[in-house]
RNA sequence: GGUCGCGUAGCUCAGCUGGAUAGAGCAUCUGCCUUCUAAGCAGACGGUCAUAGGUUCGAAUCCUAUCGCGAUCACCA
């Protein structure tokens, strides 16, 4: 609640209830009136029976005579149980909304020289195959939540670690080489991600094939799977990479740049953005000098063979292989290098945020406890943002049964979407085709992101790709379309706003979005401390629905009290202002018209 | 089996640190475009908040157990 009840409510109870029954208590449970009782804002007279042992009603006349008698913005009480219904003054409700006209960015903390330097890691793909849906929920709130970290006050690095090494790249470098014929992106045409995920689908085809070819021969189904030379071709390709081959790691190197070409590309679509990247090829290495340290502390210990191991058998975990016996790190390994190699890239960072999806959970929890193990103190503000999977209605997508949603496929149809409902609706006639092109692009992701980013991130999410994504109702697009239309209102108004009149009187609906726009700080601070896109998409939705039900019953331009006017209009800039700041930490763009 | 997460209207989801008669959207039905953009607004219909106990003035929310769904428990990443 971040109108500001300390003067005319805290206040005064605290040192009204000190003087009357001398005790000391310094906050109270408010919450705001239900429609169904009178009054604006509810003080919960149960929790203060603790300190008071006197029936909860009397309490609560007691402290609403007091206000009415002292305090010019409260009016009127009324008392339903344990509930005291207090009703505020308009001119309380215009000074407040006079201090939020005021304020331009308000609820952003400004990033100040000594601000916290936070990482957030995301999208984090392979580069065998190009980017689908999982990957853009992934980036989406990856992004989001970049942006809501900075807009509280922190200093953001957005980066990624690629999985650019192993097997898989090693698949579609062998089908390319036997028969790709010198396709490339720009001979085919075809964007470079997607031209290396073609590969990897042709290995997987020709694989099979052999399979069946060897168990026609004979062979049993997991010999015949070990032993297709189309596999062993892949396996020894990798062989020659760790080898620094040099034919292998130049044709390597080529394959991959097509995938980063490409990658980028979608993250333009998708609007987002990173500042720093890491390769799993320059990372897997790294992370054994921890092994040392670890062993030397007697956080780790050797078994016979060589192999290294944590025991988090006390912390309620199991033990953690963390080295091979032949010396060569794993998973775990890795990410201990790479949070090391991240700080000593960026020595001022406070906390790093990895987003990844909630099958990972338990490697996260055990990196941290190892990092905190350590004695790494940054270890103590490390966050696994984990989301849930995305689901197809047909149940899961798996590359190998073809259900995977592609993302480019899925922006350019959300695209095409939106600009046949924009068609048919048939109010964008007057703008150019270039910027025709690119509102649809804007309705198109903001449907999209605002489908993923409303939802809790640790929920899985159920995606219906042919019925695709609504464009009506509480979406994306019913945000952009109030944005726009107030838009259009203020450029109509004639009226400048110079200052706002205190002796309104103000109905419900004025009353109602003054507290809305009241409540944005706070959405802001929840949703960075709960890494949750969330609380601001369904902040957003209130303020809107509760702008269109003003906008509806109220008319603006057409009234002639001109103070009454004026305000409204600077109502309506103020919800726009909000709309777009609060949009804009979600990645998701507003129109001025659409 | 162990651990973690989830279970709210036919469907998709909100519900903040426990508060009054559990809220939206979609779908179905009813109204509202000669006045600021109808991608909208107003209304109707729709609930055993998985189940059973417990904690207390008060539980969808906290605790325990059970059931259901998912994830994870690799010398893969």
């Amino acid at each position: 609640m971040s109108i500001d009840y300390n003067a005319i409510l805290t206040n005064p109870i605290c040192s009204f209830l000190k003087a009357k029954f001398q005790v000391n208590i310094k906050t109270f449970e408010f919450q705001t009136t239900r429609k169904e009782f009178e009054g604006d804002i509810t003080l919960l007279v149960f929790p203060l029976l603790n300190y008071i042992k006197i029936n909860p009603e009397k309490l609560g006349d007691a402290i609403g005579d007091h206000l009415i008698n002292t305090n010019k913005s409260v009016i009127s009480y009324n008392v339903v149980k344990g509930f005291l219904n207090l009703s505020l003054s308009n001119f309380f409700y215009l000074e407040q909304f006079q201090n939020i006209f005021k304020l331009d960015n308000y609820g952003h903390k400004v990033l100040g020289k000594d601000a916290n330097e936070v990482m957030v890691e995301f999208s984090s793909p392979n580069t065998n195959k190009p980017l689908h849906l999982g990957h853009i929920r992934n980036n989406v709130l990856g992004y989001s939540v970049s942006r809501i970290l900075e807009a509280n006050g922190n200093r953001v690095v957005k980066t990624q670690i690629i999985n650019d090494r192993g097997i898989h790249i090693c698949k579609s470098m062998v089908a390319w080489k036997k028969f790709g014929k010198g396709e490339t992106p720009d001979n085919s045409n075809i964007k470079g991600d997607q031209l290396v995920g073609k590969y990897y689908v042709i290995f997987d085809s020709e694989y099979k094939k052999e399979i069946a070819n060897l168990v026609d021969d004979g062979l049993l189904l997991d010999e015949a799977k070990q032993k297709a030379p189309i596999l062993i071709e892949a396996q020894e390709m990798l062989r020659l990479w760790e080898s620094n081959d040099e034919e292998v790691r130049v044709l390597w190197n080529k394959m991959n740049q097509w995938v980063y070409e490409g990658f980028e590309i979608t993250y333009k679509n998708l609007g987002v953005s990173f500042d720093s990247y890491y390769y799993e090829s320059d990372t897997y290495l790294l992370g054994k000098r921890i092994i040392d340290k670890g062993i030397k502390d007697h956080v780790f210990y050797k078994k016979e063979d060589g192999s290294v191991w944590i025991d988090l058998t006390n912390e309620g975990l199991d033990q953690k292989l963390l080295l091979r016996k032949d010396g060569t790190s794993v998973y775990m390994t890795q990410d201990l290098g790479t949070a090391l190699k991240r700080l000593e890239d960026n020595p001022n960072l406070k906390g790093m945020v990895y987003t990844v999806g909630n099958e990972q959970d338990y490697h996260f929890k055990v990196l941290f406890l190892i990092l905190k193990k350590l004695g790494f103190e940054w270890a103590q503000s490390l966050y696994h943002l984990s989301y849930g999977m995305v689901d197809l209605p047909s149940g899961k997508m798996k590359s190998r049964e073809g259900t995977v949603v592609d993302a480019d496929d899925l922006i350019s149809n959300m695209i095409i979407q939106a600009k046949l409902i924009s068609e048919e609706v048939g109010k964008l006639d007057s703008l150019s085709c270039k910027q025709r092109d690119n509102l649809y692009e804007n309705i198109a992701l903001g449907a999209l992101k605002y489908f993923i980013l409303k939802v809790d991130p640790k929920k899985s999410i159920l995606f219906d790709p042919k019925a695709s994504i609504d464009f009506n109702g509480n979406t994306g697009p019913f945000i952009q379309y109030t944005h726009a239309r107030i838009k259009t209102l203020i450029k109509r108004a004639p009226t400048t706003i110079s200052g706002i009149d205190n002796t309104l009187s103000l109905n419900n609906k004025e009353r109602e979005l003054i507290k809305q726009l009241g409540r944005y700080p706070d959405a802001v601070s929840l949703a960075g401390e709960q890494y949750s896109p969330a609380v601001i998409a369904n902040y957003l939705y209130d303020l809107v629905k509760c702008y269109n039900t003003f906008y509806q019953n109220l008319s603006i331009l057409g009234i002639k009290d001109k103070n009454l006017k004026s305000f409204r209009i600077a109502l309506s800039q103020k919800v726009a202002e909000v709309v777009s700041n609060a949009s804009g930490l979600l990645g998701i763009e507003v129109p001025d018209s659409m």
